[in-house]
RNA sequence: GCGGGCGUGGUGAAAUUGGUAAACACAACAGACUUAAAAUCUGUCGGCCGUUAGGCCUUGCCGGUUCAAGUCCGGCCGCCCGCACCA
């Protein structure tokens, strides 16, 4: 007997599927589309275990789906600019076109080995010029909506990678690649205008159904809604205003205070004929965002000495500190302070020693005879602040009132006195898109001293990227280049400047999911075909870019749909996020990690096994996959990455699991071979009349095939595999012969290889050849089951004695509820469980469960 | 601090959404085949008691609802993730 050969089979297999360009799909109006799309990979060199996960599952439900007929687009790309290039280049002495292009080349040939479905006509790479010109071309358009703008603002600046940041790509006060602390910096930057669509990407995601609920409460808090109200305090120095906002309008009357921020106007004026003031601004600015540094930082203010005037009590007059707790990027940069209902205001006001006035009492003392011992004790001793609602006292007009009626009256009353109104804000800050970087798209702009920002007209896109540029000295390599930053201005002619900044790598990823739907297009893509491809039926990835990649995409869908490119707002209808691989960590004597071989190696006296964490180099707790494909086969890595865990919980690799995958690809060939000749010698359709085993095994197979289907809908893939592996089992022990078993049998096998085929595609195709078969079963439809194999005449039915479980016995199926409670009654093991006593009441569950109360 | 998720055998997990807990695997142990090993096959495999029949206990802990709770409700404990001086 052979053992399977996967090496030539999967090889073969392959190449049929490349010359039969099995997997080329064109737009088709008579049949529904499905759009499965993974997210494309960064070219980093070499495939990793995660993305092994991430094209598996992918390609078991685009194969799955093209079974039941669908017209699916599955294709393939690569995100090809980003920084690792530069720091590579530098390093080996090459450009970052090669070294991407070369990585490009391997990877691509590590994915052909694993069988995946795509349309490699469709491949597309991000930093080609005919790609990247069609967002040149958006970018403009953006402008020219009034959705792209420069500004010179604040900006997280990354001092390794040498670039800004946008606020997403910060993590925990750091750089969400390099990891380092990252500084806050003055610059002149290019934004794209998120802002404008928040309301709406945030009322959207009630529709989005099938999203992980975890990713879209990420959404929703990123963006980070809240209703309050902006108030006005005039000041008593001179007629301008300090604007504020507050979500607790409620609690004016306990304000003591205002605190605004270090880099507020009124704060750097008055810091430059101060040099006190000037020193404490810097202190501010200095302070890192780390929750590290947060927790342990005091609260700390500086007092201007200038004052203005509560809006209801005109006798009231309120100092004006800054205070290093106050953020310029959220609302006004300035607030109201009120201490006893906000515990940071609580702090710095003890600190400073400055008033507390209760104005809100918690709802079970308001109007009790406690309350105003509550108040007294509350106003001087209180450390903790009471923030939660309730009713509002010492408030003048709102006395009595509950929180939520409090701040409708007060808003009211500002309205009414033009001293502020109602708002609703936002957590949400606009894209910043540029990055000091050279492995970018170039910004489609030129500098004029005359004219200022002037777009680069049209008919000059695209904007190359020089290739002779010299990389790693300090600064953007761009604006080092000796000429190709030299023009001349579109508008007066006279000498000028590129850009120098290139976009934002997010920017690719935004719309390569619409350049799928017509990859070749001179056009960015033409209407008719994202109007038939999109949205994204499926998306599968990572949780990581739940509000990075997810939503700027959700937001250039919207902008692009704005400016006339397609017609949709929602890019992508379902989304499955996929949860990390593990393995174990190992670690020397001396701490060092070590990898799984060296651990070995060195014998387990010496090695500490660590917990299971996520692959990383670092850690050194990383497999190849390319070694284990090698091994294995790809159906055997594949059948891994589904076998035992939910797609959405992280994945434990371990050897034997990978063992117990591969051993079941030779059971189910050997079983193949040694039910041939039974099989070709039945040439007889599966007739009607078949009882006993016979009967039974097909009713399994078609209760497979029930279940299968189910759990593909639901992506429940480890349910899907464990059903298979007990048809296969019973299939093992099925040896009745003769020409109705041999039907059944070659029925079965045939079932089978169509339900493993979307997991383990070249082990299928191979059943189905060895079946006698000359189609491609990647080609056959997705098997029906019979809908009266799927009941049974009988069923098993639970006896309980007050609840607790006894037995069990066979009933007809939907029997009678006499006959129920008779057969359970005579049941030995009940019979004892009751002892003697009178039934008070016995619940029959039809088909399920009989419960005797005694 | 705010928001979310999770807790089931030695391990990964399953449980028709309130109805026979542990399906399917992995590991382990025992056996068959073999000169031997690998491969393969067979059996045992939540805990305790019992030769068997069978009994008792068991889904992080405590309580509740119900004929019936892994599943629902209340209160704890523990772990993981996201956000965070957001006014």
């Amino acid at each position: 007997m052979s053992r399977y050969n996967f090496k030539e089979t999967e090889a073969k297999w392959q190449k049929v599927w490349d010359d039969n360009a099995t997997f080329k799909v064109t737009e088709d109006s008579h049949k529904e589309k499905y759009y499965v799309l993974e997210m494309f990979p960064y070219p980093s060199g070499r495939i990793h275990m995660g993305h092994v996960r991430n094209y598996t599952l992918g390609d078991v439900v685009a194969r799955y789906k093209r079974a039941q007929g669908f017209n699916v687009l599955h294709p393939m790309g690569w995100d090809a600019f980003g920084l690792p290039a530069e720091n590579a280049a530098i390093q080996n002495n090459s450009h970052p076109a090669e070294w991407t292009m070369h990585n490009i080349d391997t990877m691509k040939a590590q994915l052909k080995t694993m069988g995946l479905s795509y349309d490699w006509d469709r491949e597309i790479a991000t930093c080609t010029p005919e790609y990247y010109k069609h967002e040149q071309k958006m970018f403009l358009d953006f402008l020219k909506k009034g959705l792209a703008y420069k500004k010179e603002s604040w900006v997280n600046w990354d001092p390794v990678e040498h670039t800004v940041l946008a606020n997403e790509q910060v993590i925990d006060g750091k750089g969400w690649r390099s990891g380092a602390p990252v500084e806050k910096k003055q610059l002149s930057q290019w934004f794209l205008k998120i802002t404008a669509y928040s309301d709406d990407l945030l009322e959207e995601l009630d529709r989005l159904k099938r999203w992980p609920e975890k990713v879209r409460i990420m959404q929703e808090n990123w963006i980070g809604r809240s209703e309050g109200a902006r108030v006005f305090f005039r000041r008593t120095d001179c007629d301008e205003v300090l604007e504020i906002y507050t979500t607790r309008p409620d609690t004016l009357f306990g304000a003591s205070f205002m605190a605004i921020a270090a880099n507020h106007p009124i704060a750097l004026e008055l810091a430059q004929n101060n040099t006190e003031l000037d020193a404490f601004i810097q202190e501010c600015n200095a302070l890192g965002t780390s929750e590290a540094a947060i927790e342990s930082a005091e609260k700390k203010g500086f007092d201007t000495g200038l004052k203005v005037k509560h809006p209801f009590i005109d006798s009231l007059e309120l100092p004006i500190y800054v205070a290093n707790f106050v953020l310029m990027e959220y609302g006004t940069g300035a607030i109201f302070a009120c201490p006893a209902g906000d515990q940071r205001d609580l702090d710095f006001a003890r600190k400073y020693d400055l008033p507390v006035i209760p104005v809100v009492a918690p709802k079970d003392i308001a109007g009790t005879d406690e309350e105003q011992a509550w108040l007294d004790d509350f106003a001087t001793n209180a450390t903790e602040a009471f923030t939660d609602e309730g009713i509002a006292v010492n408030s003048e007009f709102l006395n009595g009132l509950a929180s939520h009626e409090a701040k409708r009256q007060v808003i009211e009353k500002l309205e009414v006195l033009g001293s502020g109104q109602g708002t609703v804000q936002y957590r949400l800050r606009d894209w910043g898109i540029s990055r000091q970087r050279y492995w970018g798209c170039p910004i489609p702009i030129i500098l004029c001293a005359d004219c200022g920002a002037v777009p680069v007209p049209e008919d000059q896109l695209p904007v190359e990227l020089p290739h002779d540029v010299s990389l790693g000295e300090a600064g953007n390599p761009l604006d080092r280049h000796p000429t190709w930053k030299h023009t001349t201005c579109p508008s007066c002619g006279k000498p000028a400047t590129r850009e120098t900044d290139t976009f934002d790598t997010f920017f690719e990823s935004s719309w390569y999911f619409a350049r799928f739907a017509d990859a070749r297009s001179e056009q960015a893509f033409s209407k008719s075909a994202v109007d038939y491809w999109l949205p994204v039926d499926q998306y599968i990835g990572g949780i990581e870019h739940a509000v990075l990649h997810l939503l700027y995409s959700r937001f250039f869908t919207r902008a692009l749909k704005d400016c006339g490119y397609l017609n949709i707002k929602e890019p992508f209808a379902g989304l499955m996020t996929q949860g990390m691989i593990c393995h174990e960590t190992y670690q020397d004597p001396d701490g060092k990690w070590l990898t799984p071989d060296e651990a070995e190696g060195l014998g387990p006296e010496k090695v500490t096994v660590g917990r299971s964490e996520k692959m990383s180099k670092s850690k050194k707790n990383v497999v190849d996959p390319e070694l284990i494909i090698g091994t294995y086969g790809a159906d055997t890595a594949r059948l891994f990455m589904l076998s035992d865990s939910p797609p959405d919980r992280d994945l434990d690799w371990t050897d034997a699991g990978v063992e117990g995958a591969w051993r079941y690809v030779g059971r189910v060939w050997r079983m193949v071979e040694d039910n041939q000749s039974r099989m070709a010698a039945s040439g007889t359709p599966v007739s009607g009349g078949l009882d006993g085993d016979v009967l039974a095994i097909r009713r399994q197979v078609h209760k497979t095939v029930h279940a299968v289907t189910g759990d593909l809908d639901n992506f429940h893939f480890n349910k899907a595999v464990a059903r298979i592996r007990e048809l296969t089992n019973a299939l093992e022990a099925f040896k009745t012969d003769g020409g109705a078993a041999n039907a059944v049998r070659r029925e079965a096998f045939e079932m089978t290889a169509k339900i493993i085929n979307p997991m383990m595609p070249h082990l299928a195709e191979e059943m189905w050849h060895a079946l006698g078969h000359h189609s491609l079963i990647a080609d056959e439809p997705w098997p029906q089951a019979d809908p009266s194999l799927l009941i049974d005449d009988t069923v098993t039915v639970a006896v309980q004695v007050n609840g607790k479980m006894r037995g069990t016995i066979e009933l007809p199926k939907d029997c009678d509820q006499s006959q129920a409670e008779a057969e359970a009654l005579a049941l030995d093991t009940a019979v004892a469980a009751i002892a003697g006593k009178t039934p008070r009441k016995i619940i029959v569950v039809p088909n399920r469960i009989v419960n005797v109360v005694v």
